[in-house]
DNA sequence: ATAGGTGCAAACAGTTTGCATGTAT
DNA sequence: ATACATGCAAACTGTTTGCACCTAT
């Protein structure tokens, strides 16, 4: 009968549950090392491993970017990065017409949308020296 | 007086030149190798620095993919990435109001648009067996 | 001749794994 | 009690860097 009931697991479960956006491994570890000191990044890898198995959580990768892991169950939607504090958030909805995108001779089974720019918390972005 | 004419930057460009779709460092060493055959990975990495530097050559970074590296002053476009051979190919355009996928708050000033699929010579792809 | 380039190996970052120990059940 | 989980360190992949040697200019 697999799957204990760690304080290591609850720590890094709490972390994910309560950051509202996704987090990179570093940041899951920095959050629930304050619940459970002695904490090991190989248990954090290891969980989030087993959280994703059990689709309690999603991978979140973006182009050139660590993976970032967030809250399953949250339906088809696509990200944004801020250029400025590098966090990343999850946009609402998903519309437009992808297939259409490729040429003839593909076949389109799925896509993926990053948009760039400056969260709430960072824009406006700061403008280049006025004159 | 810098920018040395090597054979093993000449064999790199060549292998960029020649392959018409995105490579990883890893293709190109693979095929510069066959020019150049004591060619080393960091010979690899460090010329496609300086060939990104010179803006010879541009980033192609998908989401859990290693960098891939094409042609630059090809003009904004996107990617499509093969489910089955893993290749991948350059979109010709790039339709669509990106903008206004973002909430209210966030400043959109750029986008990413991956499409995911089968390419030409994969398609169809297999099909799950027929009852 | 000499600055810049090359190749090897060591160093890195992010992630995974082996193994002895610890612990929830 | 015992199977699963943890923590450390070693291994791994992709990439970068230090250094002695090589070569295009």
């Amino acid at each position: 009968m697999p799957a204990r009931n760690t304080k290591q697991k609850e720590a890094i479960r709490a972390a994910l549950e309560s950051a509202g956006r996704p987090l990179t491994a570093d940041e899951v570890l920095a959050r629930a090392k304050s619940a459970v000191s002695g904490l090991g990044a190989a248990t954090v890898y290891r969980n989030l491993r087993t959280l994703l198995d059990e689709s309690w959580l999603a991978e979140v990768q973006l182009p050139g970017e660590v993976t970032r892991y967030e809250l399953s169950g949250k339906g088809h939607h696509h990200h944004f990065h801020c250029r400025l504090c590098g966090q990343v958030f999850e946009l609402p909805a998903c519309r437009g017409d992808f297939p259409a995108l490729a040429p003839k001779g593909f076949e389109v089974t799925g896509h993926e949308v990053i948009l760039y720019g400056y969260c709430p918390g960072c824009a406006p972005p700061p403008r280049r020296p006025r004159a």
